[in-house]
DNA sequence: GGCTTGACTTACA
DNA sequence: CTGTAAGCCAAGC
């Protein structure tokens, strides 16, 4: 894994999120050991659609959905994490103490 | 090799 | 609460 020892990694961790909970980018970064957020979006945005990680489980820290509201990948992120239960309130925002993973640095 | 661009975050006004 | 600025690392040009 020459190239993408650091994404391989972020997307092992993205891998571990449990089904109904969501992780923001900052977490995934500091699980990975990194120190540049933007870097786990932009290891998400290499994914194929028929990827097996859920890309859609991770959300930036404000708890809400990264892409702009009147985009098709938004609709569908939003569209998933509903199907899991996950619920949004009156601002589109995603409740982190009751869906937020926890933090599992090591196994 | 240098500059720009991100599915971000934190700090400060 | 909202807006602006800086920092961060990899890709692409």
């Amino acid at each position: 894994m020459r190239e993408g020892k650091l994404f391989h990694n972020i997307f092992a961790i993205v891998h571990q999120i449990p089904e109904g909970k969501v992780a923001t980018y900052g977490q995934i970064a500091t699980i990975a050991g990194i120190q540049n957020p933007r870097l786990v979006g932009f290891a998400l945005s290499s994914l194929k659609e028929d990827t097996d990680v859920p890309w859609f489980r991770v959300i930036n820290r404000l708890g809400k959905i990264s892409f702009q509201e009147e985009s098709d990948s938004y609709k569908i992120q939003h569209s998933l994490l509903s199907r899991e239960g996950i619920t949004f309130d009156v601002k589109n925002r995603i409740n982190l103490k009751q869906y937020g993973w926890e933090i599992v640095e090591n196994e």
